[in-house]
DNA sequence: CTGATACTGAAGACATTCTGAAGATTATAG
DNA sequence: CTATAATCTTCAGAATGTCTTCAGTATCAG
C-alpha cells in the first residue's frame, strides 16, 4: 500500500513516514504544493495524508484537485486549524477523514488503516483469492491446509498481486511500489526476479498452483492457471 | 480488545468508533445485515454494538444468528425503540446489555468496559489466556502453578500483547503505547528488545511456551505456539 | 539462429534481532 | 537523607534472517 504525506513540517513528516514504514506502508513525501501536484499526477496513491495548513497554497487546493480527477477517495486531512468550518469544508470536498494536530502516530495509523479497508478491503480484514487467506491484521498467509511462511517483501508482493489481480505489472510498476521514490534511474531490476522466483516457489510448496503468470516483454500477472 | 459496531447511520457509527478508539479498543464496522454476518463470521469479537433497528433486516435476527453460533455473548443492543417488548426480546435472546438511544458516548463506552470484564475477566478481575492468568487488580500474574514476577514495563508490554493478541504490532507501535509521546527517525529501540528478552524469559520459565513471536522486520505477534 | 528477456541457485552484503553486562535512573528501607 | 535494591536503558558483539548481486542457463519472439 503506497501512501502520499503532504506536510512541509519536515520532522513531522519524517516521523510518520517512519511510523507508517514499520506498518507496511511504502510512503512518499511532499514538502509543498507544486512538489503533491506532481507525485499525485504521477502515481495513484491508496492513501494520501494531507496536511491543508502549507505554506506556498493552502492545501485545501490540492483537495480540490483531487476531487475535479475524482481521486479524491482515501484522503486523510491533518491540519492544526480545528475549526468546525475547516473540518466541514474538508469533508464536504470528499475527504475521507479529518484528524486535528496534535495526534498520536498510532491513532493516525488506525485511521489509515481504516481509509485502506473502506478503499480495498470492502470493509474486511481478510483477504481471500482462490485457496489463499491473506490475514492483514496477523500479517499471516495460508491456504485452507496450510501456513505459509513470507518474508517482509515476499508479503508485500502478494499483497500488491492480489490488490491488481488480472492486471498485468511492469517490473516498473512494481519496483515503484515495493520500494518507493527512492530507486534511482539506471538499476536493474534482477531482484525483482528473485523475489517473484520465491514467492512462486512458497505458494506452489503450499499447493495453489502458480498464479504468477509471466507474460514476455509486459511483466506479471496474478490470476487463475 | 475488539469491537464490532453495527449501526447504518454512518455518523454516528463513525463517532463512536472514535470515541471507543480513544479508549483503547480496536473497531470495525458494519452498516448492515449481510456485513454485518461477514464480519462475524471472520472475527471473534469482544464486543459486538448491534443496533437493531437496521434498513435491510432488523438487528435481532442478527442476535439470533448470534445466539445459534454461541456467539451472543457480548453483544450490547442500542436502539432507538424504547419499547420494552424489543428490550425484553433483545435480553431473552441472550444480549448482555440494552442501552437506549440517544446515549452519551461516555455510558456506552462504560457499558462496553462492563461487558468485556464479565466476558475477559472472569467476573473478578482476571484475564486469562491459555495457562495464563492476568489479575488487573492486583497487577499479578501467574500460570496454574507458579506466580511471575514482573516488572511495570513487562506487565504493561503483556497486557498490551494480550490485549492485542494475533496481531502483529510493530516496535513503533509498542513504543508509542508504553512509552507514550511518539518518537521520532533515528531512535534506537534497544531497550524494547530488553524488555521483550526479559518478558520472555520469565514466560518460558513460568511454563508457558514462547508466545511471543519475532516477525522479522515486522513486529511482535502474540500468540498460541 | 540471434538478441532480448526471464529464471535459477549460490554467495556475499546488508539489516534486524538477541544477548549479557554495565551504566543510569528510580524506588525502597532504614 | 542516605544507602541499598530494583528497574530501566544503553551498548557492543554475536547470531540470525533477508535482500541483492551475479554468472550461468533456459526460454521467447522474430
Amino acid at each position: 500500500m503506497k501512501i502520499l504525506i503532504v506536510e512541509d513540517e519536515k520532522a513531522l513528516c519524517d516521523s510518520i513516514a517512519s511510523y507508517l514504514r514499520q506498518e507496511d506502508f511504502i510512503c512518499d513525501s511532499a514538502g509543498n504544493y507544486q512538489q503533491a501536484m506532481e507525485k499525485i499526477e504521477s502515481y495513484d496513491y491508496d492513501c494520501i495524508l494531507l496536511d491543508i495548513t502549507l505554506q506556498d497554497g493552502n492545501g485545501l487546493d490540492i483537495l480540490k484537485e483531487l476531487k475535479r480527477n475524482n481521486k479524491s477517495d482515501g484522503v486523510l486531512i491533518i491540519s492544526a486549524r480545528n475549526s468546525l468550518s475547516d473540518k466541514i469544508s474538508g469533508l464536504t470536498l470528499g475527504a475521507d477523514d479529518y484528524l486535528p494536530k496534535p495526534f498520536h502516530l498510532s491513532e493516525l495509523a488506525a485511521r489509515v488503516f481504516a481509509i485502506i479497508r473502506r478503499k480495498h478491503f470492502d470493509g474486511n480484514n481478510l483477504l481471500s483469492f482462490q485457496d489463499l487467506i491473506i490475514d492483514t491484521q496477523a500479517k499471516a498467509v495460508r491456504t485452507s491446509n496450510r501456513e505459509i511462511d513470507l518474508t517482509k517483501k515476499e508479503y508485500q508482493l502478494l499483497l500488491y498481486f492480489v490488490y491488481n489481480k488480472g492486471r498485468v505489472l511492469s517490473k516498473n510498476a512494481i519496483a515503484e511500489h515495493l520500494w518507493g521514490d527512492d530507486i534511482g534511474g539506471g538499476v536493474n531490476y534482477d531482484f525483482i526476479y528473485t523475489h517473484i522466483k520465491n514467492l512462486r516457489r512458497k505458494l506452489i510448496d503450499a499447493g495453489t498452483g502458480d498464479c504468477i503468470q509471466s507474460i514476455y516483454g509486459m511483466g506479471y500477472k496474478f490470476a487463475i492457471t
